[in-house]
DNA sequence: CATAACCCTATAGATTTTATAGATGTAATT
DNA sequence: AATTACATCTATAAAATCTATAGGGTTATG
C-alpha cells in the first residue's frame, strides 16, 4: 500500500504537470489546489527535488516546477523516491542490503522468489507510466464519463 | 509491503503443505518450526481457517492442516485474507466501499487508474501462482546452489 | 480432566502524519 | 547599502495510527 506521502506527492505533480510552462508554482498554491497539508508537503517537495523530479527557486519569485516535461517522469521514479522502492518484501527493495529475517536463506526463501516475480509485474508497470500517461487516463475517464452523462439526457 | 503476519502465515502453510499428509499439526509444532511468536500465529491460523484455507480440530489429538492440497491455494488468496487485498491504494482493496478522500472523483482519480493497471500486473502473478509452487521455486532454488557448490569443489 | 484450539483485550513499539519555530536565501524597495 | 517582504529549507516534536506481541480465560474433544 503507498502511503499518504505519495498519494500527495503524485496530486502534486499532477498539478505541476498541468501547469508545466516555465512558471514556478508556490508551495502554498500547491497545498491548496491539491489539499495537503504544507509543511507535510514541503518535505515531500524536498524529497522530490533531491530526488531529480523537481527544480526549486528560493527567495521572492521562487517556487517548484517539475525538472523536466510530465512525459518523462515515471511514477515508478516517485514512489521509489518516496518509499525507497516498490517492493512487496523489504529484501527486494532499492538499496536495501540486509536480508529479511524470516528467510534463512534469502537465495531459496520461497516468499522472495514470488515476491520477486509480484516485483517485476509491478515494476513493468510503473516503470512505463508517466505523468503524463496518468493524466491523460484520468482526461479519458472524465471525459468518457460526460459523454455518458449527455447520452443520458 | 506485506506484514510480518503474511510472511508468518505463508511460512506456517508451507510447513502445513510439506506435511500434507492427513495429519494434523499442532499450533506449537508450528510454532517452533518456523519461530513464530505461538500468540501471533494462533490469530493467524484462525484468520487463515475463516477464510477457508485450513481446518482445525479442537482438543485432544488435535490440531491444524491445509483444507485443501498446497496445489490448489494461491499466495493472493493467502494475502487477501491477511492484508484484506494487495491493491496499492485501498479504494482498490476487496470489501472497500469507502474511497480515499485524495480522490475526489475515484472514477476519474489518474492515481486510481495507475494503480488499477498494477494491481492487475500484481493479481495475475498471485493469483496464479500456489503456495505448491512457491515450494517448488524454492527447492529448484535450493537444488542450483547445491549444483553450483558441487561444481565449485 | 487433560488437551488444544478459540476468543477477547491490552500494550509497547514503530511508523506515519501533522504541526511548530525558526533559519536561510532571494529579490524588490527605500 | 539597508531594509523588508517573500519563499524555500531544516529540525524537532506532538499526535494519530498501525504492527507485533502477550495475557488470560473459554470451549470443544478424546
Amino acid at each position: 500500500m503507498i502511503s499518504k506521502k505519495t498519494k500527495y506527492a503524485l496530486k502534486a505533480l499532477s498539478y505541476l504537470a498541468e501547469h508545466y510552462n516555465g512558471d514556478l508554482v508556490l508551495i502554498s498554491e500547491l497545498a491548496t489546489a491539491e489539499d495537503i497539508p504544507k509543511k507535510f508537503l514541503e518535505a515531500i517537495l524536498v524529497a522530490l527535488r533531491k530526488g531529480g523530479v523537481l527544480k526549486s527557486k528560493i527567495g521572492k519569485g521562487g517556487g517548484y516546477m517539475l525538472a523536466s516535461p510530465p512525459a518523462t517522469i515515471t511514477i515508478g521514479k516517485v514512489v521509489s523516491i518516496l518509499e525507497g522502492g516498490f517492493a512487496l518484501v523489504e529484501c527486494l527493495n532499492d538499496n536495501v542490503k540486509v536480508v529479511c529475517e524470516e528467510c534463512g536463506d534469502p537465495t531459496c526463501c520461497g516468499i522472495r522468489l514470488v515476491m520477486s516475480d509480484v516485483k517485476i509485474a509491478i515494476d513493468s508497470v510503473l516503470a512505463t507510466t508517466t505523468l503524463a500517461d496518468m493524466l491523460e487516463k484520468s482526461d479519458m475517464a472524465r471525459q468518457q464519463k460526460s459523454r455518458i452523462m449527455d447520452y443520458s439526457i
